[in-house]
DNA sequence: GGGAGGATGGAT
DNA sequence: TCCATCCTCCCA
């Protein structure tokens, strides 16, 4: 058994810090958490990809440390938040142990789908890069139902193909098959 | 200091 | 299929 977490209960370091293929699955189900003008918002996440060390060469740490891919680094449950074609915000929550380069993108919650539509309708921006996630900075993540690994669906990763067949092939994407 | 490229999405 | 539009990284 992985490590438990009650619904409701925030997802924390000892959660996160787990190889990010195992974190990744089961971040499905679990609620994106949003803080804004005082409300709270809590959508389900639906659709998630793993990046997976220095090794994937479809995660920006794989050419090494650099100021961007920093806090990957880091421990677990902090976010990296980057800026994509010169448009998007994307969301990522930091996996794995110290010094292990790891982070699952955050593709879908609620109703929205898409990376860059999502980070759009939660107001999400570099602001919240290198941040932990605790309600303390806005957003969070809290423990959902666990799922019956039947209900999920897993295909390879989007857009990641200048990473070569090897690494853009690899099955590290997971969605919610009701989705 | 310059240039290339990118974990997307919306319009054509 | 095109492209908006800019941050980061690498190289000089």
């Amino acid at each position: 058994m992985g490590v438990m977490a009650d619904p409701g209960q925030l997802l924390g370091e000892e959660f996160l810090k787990r190889p990010v293929l195992e974190v990744a699955p089961e971040l499905l189900g679990c609620y994106l958490c949003r803080e804004l003008d005082g409300k709270i918002l809590r959508w389900r996440i639906t659709e998630v990809e793993a990046y997976d060390g220095p090794e994937d060469k479809a995660c920006h740490a794989h050419k090494g440390r650099t100021g961007r891919t920093e806090v990957m680094f880091g421990p677990a449950g902090h976010w990296y938040v980057y800026f994509c074609y010169g448009i998007h915000w994307l969301l990522n929550i930091v996996t794995g142990p110290e010094d292990y380069p790891a982070a699952v993108l955050i593709r879908g919650a609620g109703e929205i789908s898409g990376p860059a539509r999502l980070t759009k309708a939660l107001s999400i921006t570099g602001e919240l890069n290198r941040r932990m996630a605790v309600p303390e900075c806005g957003l969070w993540i809290e423990a959902g139902e666990i799922l019956d690994r039947a209900h999920i669906l897993t295909t390879p990763r989007i857009g990641v193909d200048y990473a070569g067949p090897d690494w853009s092939r690899r099955p590290y994407r997971f969605l919610l098959r009701e989705s």
